[in-house]
DNA sequence: GTATAAAATTGGGCCGCTCCAATTTATGAA
DNA sequence: TTCATAAATTGGAGCGGCCCAATTTTATAC
């Protein structure tokens, strides 16, 4: 990625992890990690810190910094591919290649709550548009987004049938990279039925996503539903009972 | 909480957010705000980060520090009551008042799967324990728990009818503070149907999730089967693209 | 006016140091 | 040997500085 001096710190000891050389789960000390790669112990901090807070070590005053024994397996649930997956603009399947078909493309006002999750007025307007979603060409999730046009003017069906967060960065210059995702489950409903061949009994996956320019600016709303058997979301998390 | 100074800051921060102080979404600078705070640029920096971890503020480089404009809204799908919602062991729910019954207490040889996830060798034994919760006594949520004997010698019935962690904490002084959570959805089985009231339509929410003591041990492997309307998680979440 | 270039602003990264708190290890008395 | 105590270890917090990169603002030229 970068020739950051934490990003290299982090590389080197997913390494040596990967490679075992901490056979009795234990991290070397900060200071000595300082040394030995010849940088401050403050750029050991922020990478350790990194690591930890992905789930890759457990660091604990005191007594030291062990890696998670978990992080090493296979087989268990841990993945540990990324830090949260699900919630790509192409979803990076395991080598399954995905498509997309643009079922609706329209130019609407918002509705309340839109107004609300975009920060808009009433009177503004916002793309609408459907889209459903392949791998290998089984159809898998129904997305439904909606983008300002002010902040997209030039969006269109063509854009929306390949990648709008890649248009938007390459022609735009600006990046998502932030989103508020609330994930829950429902039955599926007819269209859900249709689309995604499901049967009664068998339900979607939710998320809604906001998504976030680098600004903070609310740049689309979406609700993305799964056919339950791709809906996984997997996440690290600090319960943070302090 | 505590009287650290990065903390102390956020508090003063976010109090400054919601008392509408900057009407024009931006932030004062990380030297001004170190200096009408009286603290190093450090310690504005970790505030700010950890702030804009958690979504309530955006930095870009060069430009200055955004307030989420989401952040102060009602109504839109942002809560931001906390990190991530949804796994407290006391299901911390708004005001309604949780139960437990515990329907299974059990101590056997963990399989395949629990060998991997918890780290144990065959011949190890853990606890295996079902619960049905409740909030103002409608159930909710089927809870499969498993957790090395080794780990908790003195488990009993009566404790898992109240707080495991709680237990683990003030008993055996040790702290569970992190998960690795796996969300996926399900068409309800028997027991769902049963025990959670559900039609044959009807989903349950599935959280799978390995317990860590705060030393990098799995504690406990956990299936929470949730009635779907009660199965919500909430994250803000970095896509990363860099 | 408008486009270009320079300067100022602002967050990012890194260093190296001090002091502190939690924990572990070593010490020594009973 | 046991157990309380002291010392050493180890991560956490904080400071204040340096230089850099992205962006915005200002100044300059045409």
């Amino acid at each position: 990625m970068a020739d950051l001096v934490y990003q290299k710190i982090i590389t080197s000891l997913k390494k040596s992890i990967d490679d075992g050389e901490y056979s009795d789960m234990r991290l070397p000390d900060e200071r000595s990690l300082a040394e030995s790669y010849s940088v401050s112990r403050s750029s050991i901090k922020r990478a350790l810190g990194l690591m930890a807070d992905q789930g890759i070590i457990f660091k604990k005053r005191g007594s030291g910094t062990f890696v998670n024994p978990l992080y090493l397996k296979q087989g268990s649930s841990f993945s540990y591919s990324g830090k949260n997956l699900g919630i790509t603009d192409s979803f990076n399947a395991n080598g399954q290649k995905p498509g997309v078909k643009v079922l609706k493309f329209d130019v609407v006002h918002p509705d309340k709550d839109l107004q609300d999750n975009l920060f808009l007025k009433p009177s503004e307007f916002v793309y609408s548009f459907e889209r459903l979603r392949f791998l290998d060409d089984v159809p898998f999730m129904i997305e439904t987004g909606y983008i300002p046009i002010k902040l997209a003017p030039e969006l269109s069906e063509q854009i929306a049938s390949e990648s709008i967060f890649n248009y938007v960065e390459s022609e735009l210059g600006k990046e998502v990279n932030k989103t508020y995702l609330t994930i829950s489950a429902q039955p599926s409903d007819e269209e859900g039925k249709e689309l995604l061949n499901l049967s009664a009994n068998e339900p979607v996956g939710l998320m809604e996503g906001i998504f976030f320019l680098d600004d903070g600016t609310p740049f689309e709303f979406s609700t993305m539903k799964l056919h339950y058997k791709y809906f996984k979301y997997d996440s690290f998390v600090d319960l943070g009972n302090k």
